[in-house]
DNA sequence: CGTTCGCTTGAGGCAGCTCAAGTTGCGTGG
DNA sequence: CCACGCAACTTGAGCTGCCTCAAGCGAACG
């Protein structure tokens, strides 16, 4: 076990993440249970990988604090980036299908995650009717977020793309807690265009149009939405 | 209950399709317990719908017979295929997280499918281990699924698109027994190109195109592949 | 036998890519 | 503390692959 592994002293109850997390929903009895199983928590450095495509698949990781990225990587070179992962989101789920996971995980600052071994998620799920369907219904939750990313690499001009993005992203700050107009950029201007389907000078660009418009202001990685009425225009117009 | 759903008189173990299904490598005792589940198959004539987005979610269904396409519907009018089903895949699995569909299923030809009520799902799963790994890792593979579809729509060109399609097809097919080389499209250029993230005259040039250089024939619907080594080489280059 | 649907082909335009050059900020070592 | 090097970011100019718009064709079907 790697030295950066520890017996974890924490409870879920207790997890800052909880509502956004795995065990959320659950009764006492059931959380107590998940705690039996939860013992292990992982600090990954900044650039660092919590998996890599290829690797043996034998847990479930949930961010408890900290910014991660997924991406995969092909033959010829070029990398898609799958998601950006954060508070209480779950990585590896790719994992199951091969038992081998299918993409790479990278630390985009500082982090720590929840280890959930797979075969406590089965065990688990036998245990607690409650937890199945929480676990199915993430699952299920992932593929519809992969639908909505076809919608936008297939159907959204750059401005769609990047405006789209920067409003979920707001979306998903302000549910961790955070300021839904203040928005700091985790990753670079590449990982967003990798995620986008886009290159970075035409993210580049598009950001500066949408300041230029005072949709939103920006500064290097700190982002403030101005108009967040004029971004959600953007992002559902034909 | 629909005039067109009907109590089953087959069984799994004896089905066509069980290699490629849901119940594929369970031992005869789980068999024997999806069997006392699957009770219900249902008949969807060409055209029509087998569910639709915002429709209430009970069960997942496995195609039996036929071809469908699955399919979202944005605010704005444009459409985005997320898949063909044939024989042993699942449909219906996006609806599990907000228990309600998310997507369209229609049917490309008269088709048959197995109802699986989602409840039994849950409460086969807790039952058999087998069953429930099982289901985990079609779960997954759907998400990996999506993924190289990311991939595709945002970093190969008309050409690798259509190549990975019919080639991708092709294995699909094959898997189900039938010619390598011989493929039915039983879809429409325009399904094709919703799929794709192209439109139907980039499809149409684009197949024009492979006959030209001897790749693959083409007669209307009818495709047949005259060099799969050149088909590999396009899809797998830079 | 006409209508419709699916398909094909052509001409022109443009959004985003490629290539290139320059700027800024930050860590590192002298 | 400054000089340096590097990585991230920005901006410009030109190109191209795919889209849009338009027209025509064949097959299926009432």
């Amino acid at each position: 076990m790697p030295a950066s592994t520890v017996a974890s002293p924490y409870r879920c109850a207790n997890c800052h993440a909880r509502v956004v997390c795995l065990p959320a929903h659950l009764n006492e009895f059931e959380l107590e249970a998940v705690h039996q199983i939860v013992q292990l928590r992982k600090s990954i450095k900044k650039g660092s990988r919590l998996f890599r495509a290829g690797m043996k698949f034998h847990a479930i990781y949930t961010v408890r604090a900290g910014f991660f990225k997924t991406s995969l990587h092909s033959a010829q070179g070029d990398v898609q980036l799958l998601g950006f992962h954060m508070n209480g989101d779950s990585m590896g789920l790719d994992g199951m299908a091969t038992e081998r996971y299918q993409s790479d995980a990278i630390a985009l600052e500082d982090s720590e995650v929840c280890v959930i071994p797979f075969q406590d998620i089965e065990q688990l799920s036998r245990i607690s009717p409650a937890f199945q369907r929480h676990f199915l219904q993430r699952l299920s939750q992932e593929i519809v977020r992969e639908h909505q990313g076809s919608r936008m690499l297939s159907h959204m001009t750059a401005l769609q793309r990047v405006a789209g993005f920067i409003q979920g992203l707001s979306q998903r700050l302000h549910a961790c807690g955070f300021s839904r107009h203040d928005v700091l950029l985790r990753m670079t201007r590449i990982d967003m265009g990798q995620f986008l389907g886009l290159t970075q000078e035409t993210v580049c660009r598009t950001l500066t149009k949408l300041a230029g418009n005072g949709v939103v202001a920006i500064d290097r990685r700190h982002l403030r939405i101005l108009n967040m009425a004029a971004l959600e225009r953007i992002t559902s117009s034909s």
